[in-house]
DNA sequence: CGTCGATTTGACGCTGGTCAAACCTTGTGG
DNA sequence: CCACAAGGTTTGACCAGCGTCAAATCGACG
């Protein structure tokens, strides 16, 4: 055991905030010993091109992941030969995870953009998070937090207009575009219309109506995936679903 | 250390199956003096009445259980104060691990009916899997099946007509009553239409004429919350979007 | 046997899916 | 640097599926 140092762990903080692995370390209950532990295993700067797979249904789970540069979505292909999108992963935004229970993944992750990704290999995670139950904890956390997100987006694709569920779409990628350190106004989109299309259970057709629908209302100016967030607070209560340029049919009173 | 108890270990399993607890300590990985140092801290036969709740947003973490008797469903109420089924629990079925990450319940379980539940409090589970890696993963592989289940729902609820997510419901269930040890083809619903609805995304009186219409098409027999299945393999097909595309009356062929 | 909530059934209109075509953006090659 | 090609995106027209309102009927339980 060594004397926890501050200025170690300053650097290595950041060197994993840099590395976009915040998301493991960073929000307490690891220590400079277990962040150094945890660093001595990353593996960084992989380059996946756009197109390229991370993993893919059956794979067994080599790893999780974490984009530093690039964006991910995650599919999986429903027994009609329909592609489901289950999620989009930015910068900073662990990816893998979902081989968690069998040690198999169900569903593929494709880079929509040329990335830059951290790998921790699985075996070597496990076996430093048994010795780490701060780590251990932590890991719990951020599986339990990848759930939570789940049923967020279950709700959203249940009981929503399609409308709503767009501008829920924007205003949450702007959030998440912040935690990761760029604009949230001014958005480059990583996916397709059909990818958004697919991922809020719409047909593309509806979301690009949607787009445009926002950008009538002055909320966003849309040039193909150019996005201008001119009206956040306008965005956040739509996405909220509070108001809708058509007064909301009957209601609980 | 003891050597394995084959009798012992028998004895367990099949009182750990009894009680339901089995998703925990069945699918292997967990041997007899694991099994024995998580049966001691099983509170057993909680008595919850109908309506009565096990957690609610807010509440922290104390335990997981599982129902022996009777029937859950966990909700959340959304931010326009509408009430969104996550999932049903029946027998067998896991409770409470949506608190795993944040130690915070984010959605409140109700008995549909009369239940006798086990409690596994979780400061002893967590310490207990801290001394049994094996427990630790199997503990892992439940959440992550969880995590499974929620992506299949999640496919339901979008790009499925009404009818489908019906019989996929309807399918589904049976499934999980024949694991828990009931019949499949004659099932005593524990939870309302307006539940069902809730669960699936769509209005009550929608999923009352899915019924209707699979009872028309001589699938199942329906007399309120007694379903009864006439054509399983038929239902199964269903379920998984085979067919349907039917002409407005036309009967499936 | 009566009451009350749950379920079914009917009628109607809106949202959003589908088909189709025009338009824009981006990348490529001349 | 421009022209062209190939996707990607927008927009329009149409209509069917399903949500809403309303009322009748059923089932559970006192």
């Amino acid at each position: 055991m060594t004397v926890p140092d501050p200025i170690d762990l300053a650097r290595l903080r950041r060197s994993c905030a840099k590395c976009s692995l915040h998301e493991l370390c960073v929000p307490a209950g690891v220590n400079a010993d277990e962040l150094r532990q945890l660093e001595r295993i990353v593996q960084r700067n992989r380059r996946i091109e756009r197109g390229e797979r991370l993993f893919w249904p059956g794979a067994p789970l080599a790893g999780v992941y974490v984009a530093r540069e690039g964006a991910f979505k995650t599919t999986v292909i429903d027994e009609s030969g329909e592609e489901q999108v289950l999620g989009f992963h930015l910068p900073g935004e662990v990816i893998g995870l979902d081989a968690m229970g069998t040690g198999v993944h169900r569903c593929e992750a494709v880079a929509l953009a040329t990335a830059e990704v951290c790998e921790i290999p699985f075996a070597q995670l496990t076996a430093v998070a048994a010795q780490l139950p701060s780590l251990q904890q932590q890991l719990m956390r951020v599986i339990g937090q990848g759930v939570d997100r789940d049923q967020v987006h279950l709700g959203v694709l249940v009981r929503r207009q399609a409308n709503e569920r767009v501008a829920l779409f924007l205003h949450g990628l702007g959030e998440r575009l912040r935690t990761a350190g760029q604009s949230a106004t001014r958005i480059r989109l990583p996916m397709s219309r059909e990818d958004i299309a697919r991922y809020l259970g719409l047909a593309l057709e509806t979301v690009s109506r949607g787009f445009s629908r926002l950008q009538e209302d002055g909320v966003i100016e849309v040039t193909g995936r150019q996005v201008e967030v001119v009206d956040a607070a306008l965005l956040a209560r739509l996405a909220h679903g509070v108001e809708e340029r058509v007064p909301r049919r009957g209601r609980i009173a």
